[in-house]
DNA sequence: ACGGAAG
DNA sequence: CGGCCTTCCGT
């Protein structure tokens, strides 16, 4: 980022977020930081690269939500120099090693700055010396517990295992410890919550709701877990442990009448959180956790003990719901939401307009139009794939190896890719043999999009293929505009089906190339090229943002497994949380349609056999 | 009772 | 010019 003509949105999102992490440190006002935070989540969300929208536009920064004179102008400079000062002040007048303190559970801003001015610790090995000394304890608002707390909490702080799960990881120990806590005769309901439920490509902690009239047994229960490792904090209503693969897993525990306001709460967004009950106040009302109130009530309520629906409810009558999460929505004046839509973007106005779209299901999808075989990098067979895919109700699949340049994978050159296709056409013969085949093999092909621009196979291949996938895998470090040349080029290619996840990155591994998504996006819609949401948990690109982008556009997404085993075509649903999170219904997966419908709405000059 | 951290 | 409402812990 030492260019101006390099600064993108993803470098402005960083700084923002960075500045907010550095003010909170140094006291700043919660308004402040907030501004840079919310800031910095807007621009994230955007497409349009902020350099391009000044270049062109009637439109200022200002226009932008959450973004003022002063945020708009630190955008310009960001742009021009590539650097804020304000960031190398905070910086340098930050030590770097509080981050790491503010890591330690229990210790956060307040308590970091206070370590560093009264003992100057600025990392944690001197934070660790100083417990061990005594010396913590005897700070005002220290005190023995705390300094033993942090001293229990050390290993954890300087252990990488902050790094959050990839969805499908969260899922299995999800899975396990609802199936668990089932098992409590005291648990009437149990449900996961969270992100997990929200369906994000990672999960920091898992959360769970639990409905019952005998918290204490259900909390027994909970810490008598083979998963759990220890108990971090426990109350009459919550209660978090550390968990397998040092995960955190949070339980909340609500009675009957509040199990819809629980589940909403601990379900989020926070942000979503926020949006609602701001909009519940609007109506004269207080949501919580426990139920929609009428009026006003944070403040006359807060006696913990009286918190509980029944007494609420019996002395002041002014419970209105709260036992699902439909009532909740409806006391609100809204329709549900459905929780992968729940970030806080724009979910509240579309269900205040009636606009919420109808989502789109696993059960929708028709087609795998992306997969391996042992021909390639696949472990299994293409009789093996094509047998699994029976197996799993597709009408359809698109059989697409590597092309030749993938030589890590024994790519296809011409030759054995016609041989393969050969292959297909026998299979396909006898799958028809008696009437209406179980599925239809597609001839497919992923080829690659080269360095130097062009594609790995020749036109005349391409031309006899049902289905080309086109994906990037080398090259991926370079400039925007050299990735995003080759993109297009591969986009207006009329055999060009679709381009495979779009943007390569690997959740918690490699960054995504730098690549013009808007611009790749409206050459898509331009051409009728379709676009890819991987469903590999590692990949799941377009991302949220991206897909939502593409589907205003007109663009069409394909969600496919990129199978490279018949386990792979598991995945599907990883794909689909995705493509509801980017609020996708149906009508704008193509692979949702019959294979004839497919034909229809593909690009005129790619042949489908 | 309060501040801080957290959900 | 300032976004919501709550629980738990330690002092
Ligand atoms: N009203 C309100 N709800 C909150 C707040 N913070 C968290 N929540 C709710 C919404 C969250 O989705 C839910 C669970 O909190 P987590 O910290 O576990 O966040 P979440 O699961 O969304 O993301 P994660 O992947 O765990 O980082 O609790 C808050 O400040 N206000
Ligand atoms: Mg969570
Ligand atoms: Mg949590």
């Amino acid at each position: 980022m030492n260019k101006a003509n390099t600064v993108t949105n993803a470098d402005i999102t960083a700084v923002f977020d960075r500045v907010a992490d550095l003010l909170e440190f140094t006291e700043a006002n919660p308004f402040r930081i907030r501004a840079y935070r919310s800031a910095a989540r807007t621009i994230s969300s955007m497409i349009e690269s902020l350099a391009s929208l000044r270049e062109n536009s009637t439109r200022t920064f200002t226009d932008i939500e959450g973004i003022g004179t002063d945020l708009s102008h630190k955008i310009e400079v960001l742009l021009e120099t590539g650097s804020l000062p304000l960031l190398e002040e905070l910086e340098a007048s930050v030590p770097p090693g509080v981050f790491a303190i503010m890591r330690v559970p229990g210790l956060g801003p307040k308590k970091a700055k206070i370590l560093f001015e009264k003992l100057h610790i600025e990392s944690l090995e001197s934070l660790e010396n100083a417990c061990r000394e005594g010396r913590v304890a005897t700070i005002r608002g220290f005190g023995e517990k705390t300094q033993q707390s942090i001293l229990d909490n050390m290993a954890f702080a300087k252990s990488d295992q902050h790094q959050r799960l990839l969805w499908e990881d969260a899922d299995g120990i999800m899975q396990d410890v609802l199936a668990y806590m089932k098992q409590s005769f005291a648990a009437r309901t149990v449900e996961g919550a969270g992100s997990w439920r929200r369906g994000c490509e990672t999960v920091g902690d898992l959360d769970l709701v639990v409905e019952s009239d005998d918290p204490t047994t259900v909390m027994n229960h909970f810490a008598e877990w083979n998963g759990t490792t220890v108990v971090l904090l426990r109350g009459d209503t919550k209660m978090s442990i550390r968990g397998p693969r040092e995960t955190q897993i949070d339980l909340r525990v609500v009675t009957h009448d509040s199990f819809g306001c629980a589940l909403q709460y601990f379900t989020g967004s926070k942000e979503h959180n926020v949006l609602l009950r701001s909009r519940a106040r609007e109506h004269n009302l207080t949501l919580n956790e426990y139920g929609v109130f009428d009026g006003f009530q944070a403040s006359e309520t807060s006696v913990p003990e009286k918190m509980s629906v029944n007494v609420i409810h019996a002395e002041k009558g002014k419970w209105i719901a709260g036992r699902t999460e439909e009532d909740v929505y409806k006391a609100i004046g809204l329709p549900w939401i459905p929780s992968e839509m729940r970030e806080g973007r724009s979910e509240i106005t579309l269900a205040e307009e009636g606009r919420l779209p109808r989502l789109v299901q696993l059960s929708d999808v028709r087609g795998d139009l992306h997969m391996h075989t042992t021909a390639t990098d696949g472990e299994n067979t293409l009789e093996e794939m094509v047998q699994a895919a029976i197996e799993r109700k597709l009408e359809y699949i698109a059989i697409t190896d590597h092309g030749q340049r993938v030589t890590m994978a024994r790519g296809l050159n011409a030759k054995r890719l016609l041989n393969q296709w050969g292959e297909i056409d026998r299979l396909n013969d006898s799958l028809s043999k008696h009437g209406k085949p179980a599925i239809v093999v597609l001839k497919g092909i992923e080829v690659d999009m080269l360095e130097k621009g062009g594609l790995d196979l020749p036109d005349n291949v391409l031309e006899q293929a049902d289905w080309v996938v086109a994906s990037l895998h080398y090259g991926q470090s370079q400039p925007r505009e050299k990735i995003t040349s080759r993109i297009l080029e591969a986009i207006s290619n009329p055999h060009v089906s679709v381009i495979g996840h779009p943007t390569g990155r690997l959740i918690n591994r490699r960054q995504a190339y730098d690549v013009d998504m808007l611009t790749v996006i409206q050459s898509a819609a331009k051409y009728g090229t379709f676009l890819e949401i991987n469903a590999n948990p590692w990949r799941l690109d377009l991302n949220d943002i991206h897909a939502a982008a593409a589907q205003k556009a007109g663009v069409k997404l394909v969600i496919s497994t990129d199978a490279h085993s018949t386990q792979g075509l598991r995945q599907m649903r990883h794909g689909i949380l995705q493509a509801r999170r980017a609020s996708l219904a149906s009508q704008d997966i193509a692979n949702t349609r019959s294979l004839s419908e497919l034909r229809t709405i593909m690009k005129k000059r790619t042949r489908i056999q």
